[in-house]
DNA sequence: TCAGTTGTTTATAT
DNA sequence: AATATAAACAACTG
């Protein structure tokens, strides 16, 4: 499930769990995931590391190791999992860090993300390509500035990660749900206002969506009619309209987004 | 059997 | 240059 909330949850799991422990070995079971190391030079890079304060950048979570990085990526279905003993591995489980006191494992249903070593004398930023600022710390100001001027919609420009990072596109219905905007509106048909209103649905979208550790599902979201048979507006109950924009499936409401 | 799935990259076309 | 679309990656669900 990951976009924004999602790889912040598992950067303050990492903080709570993992940061401050050394490394004993790594276990690979699933040597696809690793993207551009191979086991043994996974091992040999972390062995008697100790892992830093963790951070992230849009999906991004990096792992400060010894004196390199561990980055990772966790595509569309993967994830961390923490346990302090030992543990039979799970089919979904691809690769194992061991720690002092337990182990962080990097877990993908799909393979679709990555686990990539980043060494002391290489950038984080070679991995993790040219990416927008965090759509979490952006200001009013700095959201006009980076989507002002673009030609396309306005959800194709909120997931494109140059721009700004962190959208995927569950969080991107939500925000242009919430900020009573159509997906496919041209950025360049949106009045300076609109725009400052989709900045301030992608802040409270985000800043409870993060509290929560995920997009919820709740009532009164969007995201909680996702998938539903026949699905309605959860504020005005019309019916919700489904198409292909960006390449995703998208959700609006075509009373209230205009 | 088939379509669909929270992401990114690549190729191709506009 | 920017934008849009489709396919690929991969494995599972309904």
């Amino acid at each position: 499930m990951p976009e924004l909330p999602d790889v912040e949850g598992w950067k303050r799991y990492v903080a709570r769990y993992a940061e401050g422990r050394r490394v004993r070995g790594v276990r690979v079971q699933d040597p696809r995931v690793l993207r551009n190391t191979s086991p043994q030079g996974l091992g040999r890079a972390l062995g008697g590391a100790r892992l830093g304060h963790p951070r992230r950048h849009g999906k991004w979570l990096v792992i400060p190791a010894g004196r390199g990085h561990l980055v990772m990526h966790f595509g569309m279905t993967g994830g961390l999992s923490w346990s302090a003993e030992a543990r039979a591995s799970g089919d979904r489980d691809c690769v194992a860090i061991l720690l002092d006191g337990g182990e962080l494992r990097y877990q993908a249903l799909r393979r679709l993300g990555g686990v990539w070593w980043v060494s002391p004398r290489d950038e984080v930023s070679d991995v993790i390509g040219e990416l927008g600022p965090d759509a979490a710390a952006m200001s009013r100001e700095e959201f006009r500035e980076r989507v002002a001027g673009r030609r396309g919609s306005i959800k194709s420009t909120l997931m494109n990660q140059a721009v700004l990072a962190g959208i995927g596109n569950e969080l991107s219905d939500e925000i242009l749900w919430l900020a009573r905007v159509r997906p496919a509106a041209r950025v360049s048909a949106l009045a300076p206002a609109r725009i400052d209103a989709v900045h301030g649905a992608m802040c409270d979208v985000l800043r409870r969506a993060m509290r929560h550790g995920r997009i919820p599902t709740t009532e009164g979201w969007l995201n909680a009619v996702r998938g539903a048979a026949d699905p309605t507006c959860p504020r005005c109950g019309a019916g919700i309209v489904t198409k292909r924009i960006g390449g995703r499936t998208t959700y609006w409401c075509p009373r209230c987004q205009t």
